[in-house]
DNA sequence: ATGAAAGCGCTAACAT
DNA sequence: ATGTTAGCGCTTTCAT
């Protein structure tokens, strides 16, 4: 016998609740799965049994009986060194919606932060374990079509290639709402702050920002902020410097735009009546400022319990696609009707 | 056959690919863990086999086979109203910690997030599969215990019964740095921010705030604020109404510091010119206050990924300690030598 | 309604 | 160095 399984003895397996309570390991598996086939009298005899001997059924067993793991797999491509798994508050509500979704169902969460480097292997292994599914939380389109072919049970939170289920919100039309906003309210010089030109979601804002900006007949303002708050706080001072007359900006996410505050004020500045600010996502980052972060408001946490229930009811279908909205969430740092907005001469 | 595994058919085994490379499954798995006893030729040989075929070891047979499961268990209490694995940027730094732990060595992360309701079988439920071993973000010694008493391979991040293995923090001596940094830096009137009273690090940091002001003869100052940007909101504005001479607070985490600071500034003060401010953690919220914030830095990535060495070295042993410094991170919320503390008559 | 038996895919003694 | 064999704990036919 296996050295290691057998350092597992003593706990009870199937078996020993079987022969305490006179019956046989198929009749106590169909027990303690609820399935038909065994007398009342005998399934509390058996549950009984099985409470005194402590018994816990091995969900590695049940895995290998079954074929199947009772897993979810949450995938984010994690670039080593800036840690966005922790770095940015995201993932933290992506992670309350999953978990809300799964609570009573007896499905557990796995995480698991590629890097770059060791990505495609780590995408095959996962691929080859038969579990519920993979959420992608921020995979790129080549190593999720690489997911897609191994195994169709996965779905992206981030836009994708197209075989690859997705939930989807329309990026580009939530800036323009946000852009549209600042012009409303008096601004005529609209800078923007851009995420990492690698990801699919800060593309599209990208692009949406430039729609907008051309639309309103306006000048294209734009930095780059890698979506953390350093970056956003350096793009938004560089911005005020070669630019002092802009009166408005928009930035890709909320992380930034606690940064882009900061600087903007630290100039002497005010938010928001030198510079409105608008962010992106209603993450904990739009409440944490100072004044708080007006933002584009993504339902992060109903997509991840969506995705993750999505998954659990099997193969989502090729090309599978789900949209949902993005709202503005107004608050102080870009108010609906707030301090009249000041005029300030060139600097 | 089992329909269900049968149906995981079409995936290669180690048979498919003993087979196919003409050598036994035994010679395949000494090959594809390194094992000693294969020789260099039928090493490359059997590795083009399993390459060719597609083979991926299954991880659920492995476990099965040697009584052991690569995964280590993350374990949050999380009172389903506050969804505090979301909510609070702590358990983004302590995931952060984990994964670059979990780094390259095969073994996979589940994170259990639970409702006090299930909480006990949860934990029985947990402990009964044999995984490298469970790490307490946030339990309560009773539940630790209870793990504890199942399974020896557990390890908390929060101060917990004294048979369970814990890493500590010195709460006390930390709050008691804040205070008399706010003291030296001429601040009279120091307000305290408190976290619930069930969490074991509020209470501790609550007794380290009695007992600095005490010792300093101040009077105490203190109100609720539940771990929340909102709690810290409301409990510094009644503060405040309540308390018109605070100059200074001392609140028990960045998220209440941050609704804090909102507060403070809403009622026409200035910080830290009028009320100076520390927190607590340096989460990703002390970097999105403005201004920003001052405050005491757990170095939880660091203890995280300690924790998560020291199970995957085996059991702790009874009692186990490891202390952990707490430093103070100087921002302009309270700064060394800032802007002179600006006396302002009563309201 | 119940039990016997055959695996799920892998590892690890034990032979050779 | 390599193969044979016997499980790990559970589920699921197939008999009865």
């Amino acid at each position: 016998m296996n050295q290691a399984a057998r350092a597992q003895r003593g706990k009870p397996t199937i078996r020993d609740v079987a022969s305490a309570a006179g019956v046989s390991a198929a009749t106590v598996s169909r027990v303690i799965n609820h399935a038909a086939g065994a007398s009342p009298s005998i399934r509390t005899r058996v549950r009984a049994v099985a409470a005194e001997l402590g018994y816990q059924p091995s969900s590695t067993a049940r895995a290998l009986a079954t074929g199947r793991t009772r897993t979810i797999e949450m995938i984010v491509t994690d670039s080593c060194t800036s840690g966005w798994i922790g770095a940015h508050p995201h993932y933290g509500r992506v992670l309350a919606g999953v978990m809300s979704a799964l609570e009573g169902t007896g499905t557990q969460l796995r995480i698991h932060a590629l890097t770059p480097d060791r990505a495609a292997a780590a995408i095959d292994a996962l691929a080859a374990d038969a579990t519920v599914g993979a959420l992608l939380a921020n995979v790129t389109p080549e190593l999720a079509t690489r997911y897609y072919l191994r195994c169709r049970r996965v779905i992206s939170l981030v836009p994708t290639a197209p075989a690859v289920p997705a939930l989807e919100v329309d990026n580009l039309g939530a800036v323009r709402t946000a852009v549209s906003h600042l012009h409303r309210i008096g601004r005529r010089r609209i800078a923007a702050i851009h995420g990492p030109v690698t990801n699919s979601c800060a593309a599209q804002r990208r692009d949406g920002y430039r729609n907008a900006i051309t639309d309103l007949g306006l000048p294209e303002l734009g930095a780059d902020g890698g979506f953390c708050r350093d970056g956003g706080h350096d793009a938004a001072r560089e911005l005020l410097e070669r630019h002092p007359e802009i009166d408005a900006m928009f930035v890709a996410c909320d992380l930034m735009a606690a940064g882009a505050i900061q600087a903007i004020t630290a100039t002497g500045l005010r938010v928001p009546e030198d510079v409105a600010v608008i962010g992106f996502d209603d993450s904990l980052a739009a409440i944490c400022t100072n004044p708080p972060l007006s933002t584009m408001r993504l339902p992060v946490e109903q997509m991840a319990a969506d995705a993750t229930r999505i998954l659990m009811d099997g193969d989502p279908g090729f090309g599978f696609r789900r949209f949902y909205p993005v709202d503005l969430v107004l608050r102080e740092s870009a108010p609906e009707r707030g301090p009249a907005h000041t005029l300030r001469a060139p600097r």
